[in-house]
DNA sequence: TTAAATATTCTTTTT
DNA sequence: GAATATTTAA
């Protein structure tokens, strides 16, 4: 075969390995893709393998499509029938024909995360639990937590050791919520993501003659990523590969960034175990960036303990030195970035679509943008607030998802009261409550409104169910687009954002139609071919924004180290390098903590390919608030000899931005709305020079205290929360405030 | 019941 | 700073 003549040993080793286990352990830029599309490739052409037979399992709907169309590059159109997806949306298409096995109907809804902890808040409310304690995202992931390890509510309810758990955290019901929550799911027909992959794994375990179809069509299976996959993600690729073992894994532990999502790098090593003839191929050798760059990499990964033995190197060029770029703020910072980008472009040659600004979290963006947009470089932004979290979208998807399955509660209590038809909380209260005593889905309890309810409220809802049953027959008998168009259209949605002519109104009702396009493309394309609505709302549920199509105009990328994963750009800047914010402090529980950060550094650094950039800020505003930071611990562990310190704060601007952060501020900020908010009126304080973290038994109520940031207090009374020691402490200039003592770094004045 | 005013909370990453 | 929750007025 010709195209195997481009491959390194190791790869091509890879790539005609067919049969039997094979795991491939893939450096940074050491081509996985490359030999992953060209092993699925070589199997249908050299092999003559039914690509029919050949499923390959990614973890974003982008990495699936840009392998297809790799591989229809390679071999043609005959491609198209390879199985490949991410593991959620493969599942919930094998979960579409045989849910009714399980109970659950085949058109049932996808919850996401917020419908799941929309849900569980409802729940907890229903309970009369303290919402504090028992927090939505607290709750969902612990729910989340078990289901990836496939604990049943049953199992978990049943478990002396969770249970323990939960009652050191002072959280003794979350078991019950866990089994409310999903009772609730099944009712609604619905499933959050979690279960997706959950069912799937009842499913094969309860109907073998189901797990035997699936076995006997998918001869090949593939994971890439294998080092992200969770126990639940791992159990049912391995079942299925059960007969004829030709499975195939790809992965790099020095790249688990998903261990807040239940991967367990645990998989790569019970791998080997599970399958004893397992054939293992190492590809170290990097092609993508220069020697500084690998060189740093290593030097960073090679602090973590639990990792595999692999030794990354390229025959590159050394290249560029890594520069350090120090900022005295968050905005000189993004400054900095863009005049960076401006003036490499110009020397360079480069165009902006060869620049990348990582950060650690989502709100990082915003500095780096309005810099951007003020020196006039375009710029866009990978993921954040995603397109399908919009208001107006979720609220047209739920009409959608409602007429489509009517026991999805979640969708209902969405749309009942929008736009505004006079039917309140109460109402909606007395209905659900209803449709519980009497043990009836809620969907009978409005049809027949006037038993439950007064007469205006019960007019107003028989209006409403008039109106999803005439959306019900428009989705029987039309295509998803007429349908969604129709139901935009007459629930007086699209009405009331027209008639909301402000800039955000505008935005939100080019959404909606952008939505609305997105259907008519669907429903327009030869590859779909169920046009129906219900259809459609299955292929859009597992979309994240990251799938869109983005304008392909040249532009710098803006995004999350999580979400960079797989690409590489010729530039790329790395800003917040703070401690606290990247080693990020909500993550640091433990060294296994400290090791995932430092994976996700690594990710990171091996983005770029010709030149790195680390940048940080001495002051950051966070929660509205200006904030004092230290450098990264990780700016020391990088290797010193790939660095170089450029860039200084120019001595103008740092000296604006020091009275910035050393004066007094008060007043008002931005007016938006009719809310007027104060700044904080607290003069910054000067700090002494040494505070201890404070996490010390020798604190005591009553004593007097300097805080680096708040000044003086008196500490009111000192509280014990699970494992947390917290302190309330008056503060001359802050007010009350109540601290973690082993983060806050106190001085004790007497 | 609804809209506006005010208060509070949340700030980690994603399918 | 922004999203959400709660209170108040109409």
């Amino acid at each position: 075969m010709d195209y195997l003549k481009g491959l390194n040993p190791p790869q091509r080793e890879a790539v005609e390995h067919t049969e039997g286990p094979l795991m491939i352990i893939a450096g940074a830029g050491s081509g996985k893709t490359r030999v992953l599309t060209m092993r699925i490739a070589h199997l249908i052409h050299a092999k003559g393998v039914d690509p029919f037979q050949i499923l390959a399992l990614t973890f974003t709907n982008k990495a699936a499509s840009e392998m297809k169309h790799r591989i229809e590059k390679l071999i043609g159109l005959e491609a198209r029938n390879t199985w490949m997806g991410t593991f959620h949306s493969t599942f919930a298409k094998i979960l579409r024909v045989e849910s009714h096995l399980l109970g659950y109907p085949s058109n049932f809804s996808i919850y996401d995360t917020d419908d799941s902890k929309s849900l569980i808040k409802a729940i907890v409310k229903e309970m009369k639990l303290d919402d504090k304690v028992y927090k939505p995202s607290t709750v969902l992931s612990r729910i989340s937590g078990a289901k990836n390890r496939l604990i049943s509510w049953e199992a978990y309810l049943g478990n002396a050791d969770l249970r323990n758990e939960d009652a050191l955290a002072m959280k003794p019901l979350m078991g019950e919520i866990y089994k409310t929550y999903q009772k609730r799911l099944f009712k609604s027909g619905a499933m959050d993501f979690d279960d997706l992959l959950f069912n799937t794994n009842v499913l094969f375990r309860d109907h073998l003659d189901v797990l035997n179809k699936y076995q006997q069509r998918f001869r090949y299976v593939m994971v890439d990523e294998f080092q992200d996959t969770n126990l639940s993600q791992y159990l049912i690729t391995k079942k299925l590969a059960a007969v004829h073992q030709n499975i195939c894994v790809v992965g790099d532990d020095a790249q688990s960034i998903y261990a807040f999502r239940g991967a367990d790098i645990q998989n790569i090593l019970n791998f080997e175990r599970d399958y004893p003839d397992l054939f293992v191929v190492k590809l170290e050798q990097n092609y993508r960036s220069t020697k500084n760059i690998v060189q740093a990499a290593n030097s960073i990964i090679a602090k973590n303990k639990a990792q595999l033995k692999k030794e990354v190197w390229t025959q590159n060029h050394h290249g560029e030195q890594i520069e350090l770029i120090k900022a005295s703020s968050d905005n000189e910072e993004g400054k900095l970035v863009a005049t960076t980008i401006f003036e490499e472009k110009n020397n360079k040659k480069l165009n902006n679509a060869d620049f990348a600004v990582l950060y650690r979290t989502n709100s990082q963006s915003r500095a780096i943008e309005e810099a951007l947009r003020k020196m006039n470089i375009t710029y866009k932004i990978v993921g954040g607030l995603s397109f399908y979290q919009r208001k107006e979208i979720k609220d047209l998807m739920a009409y959608m998802r409602y007429v489509v399955n009517k026991d999805d509660e979640e969708a209902f209590k969405r749309i009942i009261n929008f736009p505004k038809r006079g039917i309140g909380d109460s109402t909606v209260e007395k209905m659900i409550v209803a449709a519980y005593e009497h043990d009836i889905p809620l969907w009978e309890v409005i049809l027949n409104a006037n038993s439950f309810l007064g007469g205006r409220a019960a007019n107003a809802v028989d209006d409403f169910a008039t109106m999803i049953k005439s959306f019900g027959i428009e989705v029987e008998r039309k295509d998803a687009y007429e349908a969604a168009n129709t139901i935009a259209k007459q629930s007086g949605l699209l009405k009331e954002l027209y008639e909301d002519k402000t800039i955000e109104g505008l935005n939100r009702y080019e959404n909606v139609q952008e939505l609305l396009n997105a259907i008519k493309e669907y429903v327009d394309s030869p590859e779909n071919e169920d046009k129906s609505l219900g259809a459609f709302l299955q292929e859009i549920a597992l979309l994240t924004d990251n799938d869109r199509d983005k304008d392909t105009s040249d532009a710098v990328t803006l995004m999350t180290i999580h979400s960079s994963k797989g690409l590489e750009f010729k530039q790329v800047f790395v800003v917040g390098m703070e401690e606290d914010l990247f080693p990020s402090q909500m993550m640091m529980q433990s060294r296994e903590d400290l090791e995932e950060e430092r994976r996700l550094f690594y990710v990171a650094t091996t983005r770029a390919m010709e030149k790195l950039y680390l940048t940080y800020a001495l002051t950051r505003y966070r929660f509205g608030r200006l904030l004092n930071c230290e450098p990264s611990r990780f700016l020391e562990e990088v290797d010193p000899a790939t660095i170089r310190v450029n860039k200084r704060m120019s001595t103008a601007l740092s000296g604006a931005l020091r009275n910035e952060s050393v004066e007094p501020r008060s007043g008002f900020i931005g007016i938006k709305g009719p809310q007027v908010r104060p700044m904080t009126t607290a003069k910054v304080h000067s700090p002494s020079p040494d505070f201890k973290p404070s996490n010390t038994n020798n604190l005591k109520e009553g004593m007097l205290v300097e805080h680096p940031k708040f000044g003086y207090g008196k500490v009111l009374r000192i509280e014990i929360e699970g494992l947390n020691r917290k302190a309330t402490i008056q503060f001359e200039n802050f007010g009350e405030k109540t601290l973690l003592l082993s983060f806050a770094k106190l001085r004790i004045i007497d």
